[in-house]
DNA sequence: CCCACTGTTTCGTGGCCGTGAACCGGGAGC
DNA sequence: GCTCCCGGTTCACGGCCACGAAACAGTGGG
């Protein structure tokens, strides 16, 4: 299940670019006289060419074992009102913290609208605009975390790794 | 600053392994015929000989960028009120101290306001604001530290890495 | 005496959250 | 094809209140 993705640069710099989009772990092979390479996250690692083959293997195995453990990672909400993935972290509001709870709790799969407005207002919407608010400033909460709050039209929402 | 060691294997095993003790970042210059290597931790690296000074230069910044955003250390408050981060360090003011010693002790975490009061002034508030100038002036001494002090509305204080 | 430390007050600001309204894409129905 | 509505998103505004910054004064130690 886990793969990792080798692309050649630097002909193949678009596909690195949609690979670091999709959060897949990636080996670049440069080529013998390109600018040397930085990785932008912990899933990229990169070697030069010419390169025996079992030294790529060895690369392509650390970069297995680190998305296994990537895999291993949910977020986690205290009861303080903090939200933590990986070293990432904030402070939740009060309405906020309520509301993810659920989508926490079930982190990858569809919370439906009901059990969200019930999760953030146990005593009921004070309006019926209030859900999709208070959904949006969280969203911007969780920019940066790595962490992805989507819709699932008239489903409800899902919180999934991902930007 | 934070300094990146270069070993060469497989002759200098022997460091390496001082230097992953001592958790100094690492680059292990592998020789031509030698296996593949793999790295213990995220502060290894390695390249393949022979190698450009270009590239070797690469990696090195790349583990300079991990060490600097390693979260793994904490910070130490001796009795004498020297705060200690790193390489980072303050002398505390008496009251300063008392204060810090929770959010040390439980660093990461949320402290309550009424425990930091208790921790601060063990006989009670003097004011009814204390806590806050005091905690005010406890964020300007940390400034440059590499640590914050962020409040959790309405629940207390979290002692973190970040700036 | 001087300076770091601490108490006290005042005032400002920014976070949180409810509310109304505009906007937008997609699908159902005509 | 066209329209309309549904579900959802985004904006701006305002009230409330917890918290923060500045400024000044008193105090004690070196």
């Amino acid at each position: 299940m886990t793969d990792v993705a080798v692309v050649r640069l630097p002909d193949e710099t678009r596909q690195l670019e949609e690979l670091r989009r999709r959060g897949v772990p990636r080996l670049a092979l440069v080529a013998p006289h390109a600018p040397p390479f930085t990785p932008v996250d912990l899933l990229e690692d990169w070697v030069r060419l010419p390169a025996a083959p079992a030294d790529v293997r060895a690369r392509v195995l650390t970069l297995v074992g680190r998305a296994v453990q990537d895999l291993h990672r949910r977020p986690e909400l205290s009861d303080d009102r903090l939200l933590r993935y990986g070293r990432w972290w904030v402070a939740l509001p009060p309405t906020d913290a309520r509301l993810i709870a659920p989508l926490v709790d079930r982190f990858g799969t569809v919370v439906g609208r009901g059990e969200l407005a019930k999760a953030g207002w146990p005593d009921g919407l004070p309006n019926r605009n209030s859900l999709d608010v208070q959904l949006g400033r969280l969203r911007r909460r969780l920019e940066g975390s790595g962490l992805t709050l989507r819709t699932v039209r008239s489903r409800g929402c899902v919180l999934a790794p991902g930007t």
